[in-house]
RNA sequence: GGUCCCGUAGCUCAAUGGAUAGAGCAACUGCCUUCUAAGCAGUAGGUUACUGGUUCGACCCCAGUCGGGAUCACCA
């Protein structure tokens, strides 16, 4: 609550703590006095709650209330003008209405942070520092293509992305490809049996699609196969681990591990082919990276430092010539990080690429976007990396994520049972058509443009539903109505935005009659003039606004931005209803609610873009 | 079994230890001759899984119980 701090420790907290001492009523046993925002039913917008002051104080939270009176009076703002505009005790808690002339300064001053552009100008902030942050998400396997669990991590990814950027922190984005190992040689496989040399293109079918059905085609043969040898008498397990489909996907991966021609010329071959899918999937959900790392080049990386932490004497090595690290003394296991062939684990490789990661872009911080059921690894992850002595091990974080739900239960690959990310978004953008479809005022709208708008519409839907959701939490997606286009929603923010960008296109087209004021003006407008509360509420929500990116960034939580998003649209609806503008008569109120429609514009488009939401000017 | 996470309205989700636990969806009632009705206003819906404890004050912190999930591979 960066706002409200400057507000108070400059303006009211330090000056109630030395209206204390004064008072004689600070003592060891005095509570700090805690302010919070008014509740929007009573009146005012701040709140001091009495309870534990007045407890320190050894008085009734009324007696206390009623000491303070005189109090008030005495706090002013930089021109003299009262701060306090009224005070209403209800309970222990004390509201507190501020001046209108105060939140006049108030919206002046959120208006200069955020009328250009967001991107890295909300660290305004001398003292909050900018760092180097390496942001890693997405990080897919290249044997099938994305699905809605994937759509999760990208899209906090990004968010996070563009809100820790919108602060001013340096943002690499990184990604590492598992695009080597048993899973890439299943599909590769499957192609070599029963491709009969069909391409993507030949079959017209998206790379990532084409190559995640030889996929399944594998595992069908595999299941086929461990089916058969049951039957024959093995137990499951024996079935499983000796089907013959299987010992050729490892002969397979031996041979792509000595580099052999024909088999590394299909890998590379296959995984051009997801390349090529995935990068239109991206495209379209709007996601980007700045430096990808393969796990077929890092996976070798991580055995220098084992061989280091060897030397170092933290690591041990078993008679059978594994290499073990022992984390008993932080509460965790041991966890081997080589096997006895000398071979590198996903640990391994993990060490290796935050290794590299640092060398290459030495960071202060490092985030990965994985999903909760790698909790422990990543604890194993950092705690090994302490022990190997880097002192940036420390400020590596997991954002973890809950998994993504479907009504049945949890999503199952090898059952089929996913939401196809490509799928997804095709769903999405039919819908908001739909939606269009029933609008009269976007008939004339071309049909490149009704695409793209559909897309962006329906886009906003699916992103607002899924980032409004706090990340630790696992959350159900029903495909079924999650997509919804009305209240909270992408669609409902939009929408404000679109009712505002078409009202100030009648601005400019009749400038002479509605001149604009310069923002940098003071206003005019009287003081002594009594504000509705819609307009006072919309103002109010403006300067939640930093302090909500603030909390998204600490708490690694873009459903805060969303929040926010989703109160001013409200704000504004509100007072949409409630206020004319253009239609107002007298002009000072006119200009201020044409400043208030801007305003409110500019932070919604804004808080979308921090969503990787597109905010179109008419819908 | 050990460790960790979760349990809030019919459904999906909110709530820095503070006020009468809030939104949306679904249901029901009003509001388009007025700046975009993807909107606004309203009704109804709760023993915050359960039992104790700490506190002036607990959905939140602590202990236990029940229910669900994740993880504990020479997998990734």
């Amino acid at each position: 609550m960066i706002e409200w701090n400057e507000v108070l420790v400059q303006r009211l907290d330090a000056p109630l703590r030395t209206w204390f001492v004064e008072q004689s009523l600070w003592s060891d046993r005095m509570v700090e006095p805690s302010w919070q925002e008014t509740r929007k039913e009573f009146e005012g917008e701040l709140t001091l709650v009495l309870f534990g002051p007045a407890k320190g104080a050894g008085v009734k939270p009324e007696l206390l209330a009623a000491m303070l009176e005189p109090f008030w009076p005495t706090l002013t703002l930089e021109n003299g003008s009262p701060l306090i505009r009224s005070v209403r005790l209800v309970g222990g808690f004390l509201n507190l209405g501020l001046s209108y002339e105060y939140w006049r300064q108030r919206w002046s001053l959120g208006y200069d942070l955020t009328h250009v552009s967001i991107h890295g100008n909300l660290n305004h902030e001398a003292t909050r520092e900018r760092s180097k942050i390496v942001l890693e998400y997405s990080s897919p396997n290249t044997n099938k293509p994305l699905h809605l669990g994937h759509v999760r991590n990208n899209l906090l990814g990004d968010s996070m992305y563009r809100i820790l950027r919108s602060l001013g922190h340096e943002v690499m984005r990184v990604q590492v490809v598992n695009d080597r190992g048993i899973h890439i040689c299943k599909s590769m496989l499957a192609w070599q049996k029963f491709g009969n040399g069909a391409e993507p293109n030949t079959s017209n079918v998206k790379g990532d699609h084409f190559v995640g059905h030889f996929y399944v085609l594998y595992e069908k043969t595999f299941q086929a196969q461990v089916e058969e040898a049951v039957a024959a008498g093995l137990t499951r397990e024996e079935a499983e681990a000796s089907a013959p489909i299987l010992q050729e996907a490892r002969t397979m991966l031996q041979q792509w591990e000595h580099s052999d021609e024909s088999v590394v010329n299909l890998w590379k071959k296959m995984n051009a082919w997801v390349y090529e899918g995935f990068d239109i999937t991206y495209e379209r959900l709007g996601i980007g990276f700045d430096r990808n790392y393969y796990e077929s080049q890092t996976y070798l990386l991580g055995k220098n430092l084992v061989e280091q932490g060897l030397v170092q004497g933290v690591f041990r090595k078993d008679e059978k010539g594994a290499v073990w690290v022992d984390l008993q003394d932080r509460g965790l296991d041991s966890k081997i990080l080589l096997r006895s062939d000398g071979t590198s684990l996903y640990i391994t490789q993990d060490l290796g690429t935050a290794d590299q990661r640092q060398k290459d872009w030495p960071f202060d911080q490092m985030i990965y976007t994985v999903a909760d059921e790698q909790n422990y690894h990543f604890k194993v992850l950092f705690a090994t990396l302490e022990k190997l002595g880097f002192a940036w091990a420390s400020r590596c974080y997991h954002l973890s994520y809950g998994m993504v739900d479907l009504p049945s239960g949890r999503m199952k690959s090898r059952e089929g049972k996913v939401v196809d990310a490509d799928d997804l978004m095709d769903e999405v953008q039919v819908l908001a058509e739909a939606k269009m479809g029933e609008s009269e005022k976007l008939q004339s709208m071309g049909m490149d443009e009704r695409k793209e708008l559909a897309l962006q519409i329906g886009l906003a839907a699916l992103k607002f539903f899924i980032l409004k959701v706090d990340p630790g939490k696992r959350m159900t997606f029903n495909p079924e109505d999650s997509i919804d286009m009305q209240g909270h929603t992408g669609p409902f923010v939009q929408y404000a935005h679109a009712r505002i960008a078409s009202m100030l296109d009648r601005v400019e087209g009749q400038e002479k009659v509605f001149q604009v004021k310069d923002e940098s003006e003071p206003w005019t407008l009287d003081p002594n003039r009594s504000w509705l509360s819609a307009e006072l509420d919309l103002i109010r929500q403006f300067s939640q606004f930093i302090p909500a990116v603030n909390l998204a960034a600490e708490n690694h939580n873009p459903a805060h931005v969303a929040d926010f998003a989703y109160s001013l649209a409200t704000a504004f609806n509100r007072f949409y209803h409630d206020c004319p503008v253009l239609q107002e008569s007298n002009a000072e109120t006119r200009y201020f609610r044409i400043g208030l429609c801007k305003q409110t514009r500019f932070l919604l488009r804004d808080s979308l873009d921090l969503l990787g939401i597109k905010a179109p000017e008419r819908m």
